[in-house]
RNA sequence: GGGCAAUUGGCUCAGUGGUUAGAGCGUUUCCUUGACAUGGAAAAGGUCACAGGUUCGAUUCCUGUAUUGCCCACCA
């Protein structure tokens, strides 16, 4: 006989599943399959993350131990998976890479790097996710970029104009200077930074000074106006009346608004073209403003910034302050720290300018996103709260248009004559303008026939908002698509909530009047051993594929399982050496089970088992109960911690050991009832362990118990039961061997047997020692488990 | 500034209105026993952040304080 290695050697074994499961389509959709459908909203990263740590490890895996579940639950399973390609993440990520930028490059040129680098990112993901044993279908995959992802992409924007939920408009609108593209409220990120609060003073057209503050002095040369609460006492005079800005000289009113702080600074503001979000809503109140163009797309200022054309924001900054003070107009300069706006891409402070772009309706629909918020079920719950803080917060519009080359196009053209708007039929879809003409020879409107396409591109959101669509869709049958959406269940991390989560509902409720899912299951993020975010620029992190070949996937999933559901959780080599430890003790167990029993059987309702068997069954069917209500609730923390605690605490630590004397006995009745329980028990651990650690466990279910159930794989096979079986009646051990035997007192064994095992210690005795007799402190009925105790425990007499 | 969460042995984390609060790692001791020495058995180690309150009883519920983290917010 060959001889078994003690040590499970997951780099021999795993490549070996991992092929297995390709070949035999065992994660494969089946369209025509009955039964109910689990259906996965696979959250498709950015490829363009090169370097892949263990935050994407666990995130994944978190959700696929639930897939796995749930497969093994009977359902049908879709579980696609889709790689997000396009947008301002992969030219962000290919500018830096090849040091360019989107001005000195040609727009074909660009879009050829991107693609490429797009190629390479996907395969990265794909050869690590296979690696790890995630289980998707990779027959179902779509790229954002592609004519799938594009057509469902374009058919949105044009249902959405029929339906007269995106429109196009000149207003400011948030800005980032290094992308050079209109961004969305979504976009930004709020960063604490120093600043100065600097006191302005002006003369009034009375003669008397007004002092104003602000961050934003570079700003003055767009002043619109200046505003001093109505009840403020110090200004009260000046209102109404001409104040003069110092080195421009331009002349503007006070005006009263409520909306001022007294407090703040010295009371009175002013407002410019634009200073913030602050100054758009301030020109709201005062449609007599002027506003102005002075920061240019670029940063830079404009002619209307007179002797600060062309230069950059920050510089003027420094400029003009050095000039208000040379020209005796700076009361004081207070250093402060606020909050600032930038663009979470590039970290560059968004500016706000006017602009022409296309957005969706948010604002006026906030309630009905919040109704959907409370429709869709939360795991944790928690994490609905941060939805509603976002949905009640929104201030803009979702704008979509992006002044940028790689992404999905706009399927509109324009009527170079009129102006009107021209759009593609849906079948027609997808198009691109910049490279096709539009079907309709002229103009409906002025008849023209010229037309220019829209040159800007999508916000990649509007595209990935769609991905239950995206997936769903990937299924030709029609009856199916159907069962596929809403899907069933969206895994995510919760920074993209305002994002992603958000902004798929939006497009599931203005599309199809439903939510986009039924289940949120919002998961934390990895951080590194010290409790810090996992970063390249850190390097705080292994690469995953370095700690599988060393500790087998299985321990790296192990680990992944350990946050407990929306916590972070960090990278612990201990945790995945836990995780190792745990594929070993499976390995031996089965190999101990290969030892003394030679087939597997199942126990069957006539078998009369012992009082330890029964005890066992007892508690695998407890175990079974727990893993099972954690698994649904999406707990797998839980689910392991339970499933960890009987296989080492009750099984392994235990039962093991009550069945040994048992095997080298030479009663075979019991013998075989002991064999019977143990292969019934040990095959429930390893299903149970299946979702958690695929390998080990499709491993052994090959080698030992293959017999026992058709199914081509462990992750096919079905999920455990509890197991009903008779009451025991106590053969032999208990009184009688007729009337049922309770064994509600079995924890007292465990205890005496603790006593003897602190007892051998004690005497610094192996744990094989004989002893001869030994009287137990433990309160334990000796008549009915008093051969079971001497047995394993090897003493003699016990009293 | 508002909201949410956390604060439990050296470390990382579970947990509960009620007899001695758990796990893993780490530490110490013992054991090469018939699955497993990259193992096993055992021991030590906590006034459950702090201060009040509710209760027969609180680590658990409430209030406040402190610290940390997250989300949000136009204080120019």
């Amino acid at each position: 006989m060959k001889e078994i290695s003690k040590r499970y050697n997951p780099s021999e074994i795993e490549p070996k599943w991992r092929e297995f499961w390709e070949k035999n389509g065992i994660y494969k959709f089946n369209p025509k399959k009955k039964g109910k459908v689990f259906s996965v909203d696979t959250p498709p990263p950015y490829v363009s993350a090169e370097h892949l740590h263990a935050g994407h490890v666990m995130s994944y895996a978190q959700a696929e131990f639930v897939v796995r579940f749930k497969r093994m639950q009977g359902y049908n399973v879709f579980y696609p998976m889709g790689f997000d390609d396009n947008g301002l993440p992969t030219e962000r990520y290919v500018e830096k890479k090849y040091k360019i930028n989107k001005s000195k490059i040609t727009r074909s040129e660009f879009i050829k790097l991107c693609l490429e680098e797009t190629e390479k990112g996907a395969k990265n993901y794909k050869d690590l996710w296979t690696l790890l044993g995630i289980s998707v279908d990779w027959s179902k995959t779509y790229s954002t970029i592609n004519d799938h992802c594009r057509k469902i992409s374009q058919w949105s924007f044009l249902d959405l104009y029929k339906k007269n939920l995106v429109y196009k408009a000149k207003k400011p609108i948030l800005w980032c200077t290094t992308c050079q593209t209109a961004i969305a409220q979504a976009d930004l990120e709020a960063e604490e930074k120093e600043s100065n609060l600097v006191y302005i003073k002006a003369k009034a057209e009375t003669g008397e000074e007004i002092v104003f503050s602000t961050t934003r002095p570079e700003l003055l040369p767009a002043v619109m106006g200046i505003s001093a609460h109505p009840d403020d006492k110090r200004y009260k005079k000046l209102i109404g009346k001409k104040i003069i800005m110092p080195l421009t000289k331009k002349a503007v009113t006070l005006t009263p608004d409520e909306a001022t702080d007294m407090k703040y600074g010295s009371g009175a503001v002013y407002y410019c073209s634009y200073g913030g979000g602050e100054c758009i809503e301030w020109l709201s109140r005062h449609p007599e403003a002027d506003p102005t163009e002075l920061v240019l797309s670029n940063g830079r200022f404009s002619a209307v910034g007179g002797k600060y054309e062309g230069m950059k924001v920050l510089e003027v900054r420094k400029q003009i302050v050095k000039d208000l003070q040379e020209a005796g107009a700076v009361q004081k300069i207070e250093p402060i720290k606020h909050s600032v706006y930038t663009h979470e891409r590039c970290g560059t402070d968004v500016e706000y300018i006017e602009s022409e772009q296309w957005f969706i309706r948010l604002l006026d629909k906030k309630k009905e996103f919040l109704k959907r918020g409370s429709e869709l079920k939360w795991y944790p719950a928690s994490m609905k709260k941060i939805y509603d803080s976002w949905v009640k917060n929104l201030k803009w519009d979702w704008c979509i248009s992006r002044q940028r080359y790689y992404g999905v196009p706009f399927p509109v053209w324009y009527c170079e004559k009129c102006g009107g708007v021209i759009l593609p039929e849906e079948k027609d879809l997808p198009v691109d303008p910049m490279e096709e003409k539009p079907k309709i020879k002229s103009c409906p409107k002025c008849g023209s026939k010229k037309f220019v396409p829209e040159m800007d591109v999508l916000d990649t959101w509007q595209t990935s908002s769609l991905t239950p669509v995206i997936g769903s869709k990937l299924v030709s049958e029609k009856n199916v698509e159907k069962k596929l959406y809403p899907n069933t269940l969206r895994p995510q991390a919760h920074e993209i909530i305002r994002t992603w989560l958000f902004y798929t509902i939006v497009k599931s409720h203005y599309h199809h009047g439903s939510l986009p899912f039924r289940d949120a299951m919002i998961s934390g993020h990895g951080l590194d051993d010290q409790g810090r975010k996992i970063s390249k620029r850190l390097g705080n992190y292994i690469p995953p594929q370095k700690i599988i070949d060393e500790y087998g996937a299985d321990a790296v999933r192990y680990w992944a399982t350990g946050a407990m559901l929306g916590q972070n959780l960090r990278f612990s080599l201990d945790e995945i050496k836990i995780g190792r430890k745990t594929t070993t003790k499976l390995w031996n167990a089965a190999r101990f089970m290969g030892m003394n029993v030679e087939k597997a059987e199942l126990l069957k309702s006539v078998d009369v088992l012992e009082l330890a068997d029964a005890w066992i069954v007892g508690e695998l069917n407890k175990t079974i109960v727990e893993v099972t209500a954690a698994f649904e609730k999406y707990e797998y923390a839980r689910a392991k911690e339970s499933i960890d605690k009987f296989f080492w605490s009750k099984f392994a630590d235990y039962y093991v050991e009550m069945v040994k004397y048992r095997f080298f006995g030479d009663d075979e009745k019991s013998k075989k009832i002991a064999g019977k329980t143990l292969a019934t028990v040990f095959f429930n651990i390893v299903k149970l362990y299946a979702p958690i650690m695929p390998f080990v466990t499709e491993e052994i279910f090959h080698s030992h118990f293959k017999n026992l159930e058709s199914a081509k794989s462990i992750h096919l096979s079905q999920w455990p039961n509890e197991i009903k079986l008779p009451a025991p009646k106590g053969r032999g051990l208990a009184s009688g061997g007729k009337k049922t035997a309770d064994i509600s007192d079995f924890p007292t064994v465990l205890k005496a047997i603790e006593e003897i095992r602190k007892f051998k210690t004690k005497k610094g005795l192996s744990l094989g020692a004989e002893v001869e007799s030994l009287k137990l402190k433990t309160k334990v009925n000796l008549k009915k488990y008093g051969e079971l105790l001497r047995k394993v425990g090897r003493v003699g007499k016990i009293s």
